[in-house]
DNA sequence: TGAACGTGCAACCATATGGTTGTATATGGG
DNA sequence: CCCATATACAACCATATGGTTGCACGTTCA
């Protein structure tokens, strides 16, 4: 009986949720190299603005863009720290197969480091 | 208006959906290590079997893990290749992000590679 | 052979998700 | 000041998800 759901998890949780879109991923993907408005954003993808925005919130829970205010319009501008947890987690993966860790307690843990 | 929703894409979605759950990426560290069967599994969280054999059919079907029939068992067996998968993809947001893309209709690209 | 075990799967339920439309609020420009 | 624009958010709907229980089926073994 493994022990889970403490905050670290529910956080992870959302973070790989966010990625588990196509549509998420392209506009984390647009908005690393250029930070774009809401409204741009929306005008690229075959839905209302409404559910592109909704799309830039759950983005926005799980870190992995920022929103810049600026006058009536949001800067969206993608997290690369979050993208750096998400492989940092999979290392820790690659690295439990590999047998690479060390303590016996890190492969209990999750990832709550 | 990006041209969207493949198979790769579909494959992408599951992938980290499949991530997406704290009971999965437990089974999934666990099985990466030594292989288990379902009841094994099962007996390790607060749910019942069917439960956990669901999960264990969701990692399946985003590859995270294989299942090999040993008699009337089921040895689950983490895979690698899938966790490297997911890193591969979130170094191209690093690549993305770092500028390191070259061509450029790869920043279009999504995940057909 | 028959009982117990391991697994898979269907049916069901509550809640979450991803989309819609409509409305409210704030900002910018004429 | 008014109007258009950019965003946010609520209400609603269909479907997906994650859990349950119950049953069917193959395998092991006494």
């Amino acid at each position: 009986m493994v022990a889970r759901s403490n905050d670290a998890t529910a956080e992870v949780d959302r973070l790989f949720r966010a990625l588990a879109d196509g549509t998420r991923r392209d506009i984390v993907r647009r908005t690393l190299t250029r930070e774009a408005t809401v409204s741009e954003l929306a005008a690229s993808y075959d839905m209302s603005f409404a559910a592109v925005q909704k799309h830039v919130a759950v983005l926005e829970r799980a870190g992995l863009v920022t929103k810049h205010p600026q006058g009536r319009e949001r800067l969206v501008r993608g997290n690369p720290d979050a993208i750096r947890r998400a492989q940092a987690l999979l290392d820790r993966y690659e690295d439990i197969w590999r047998g690479r860790v060390e303590r016996l307690d890190a492969l209990l843990a999750d990832e709550d480091t």
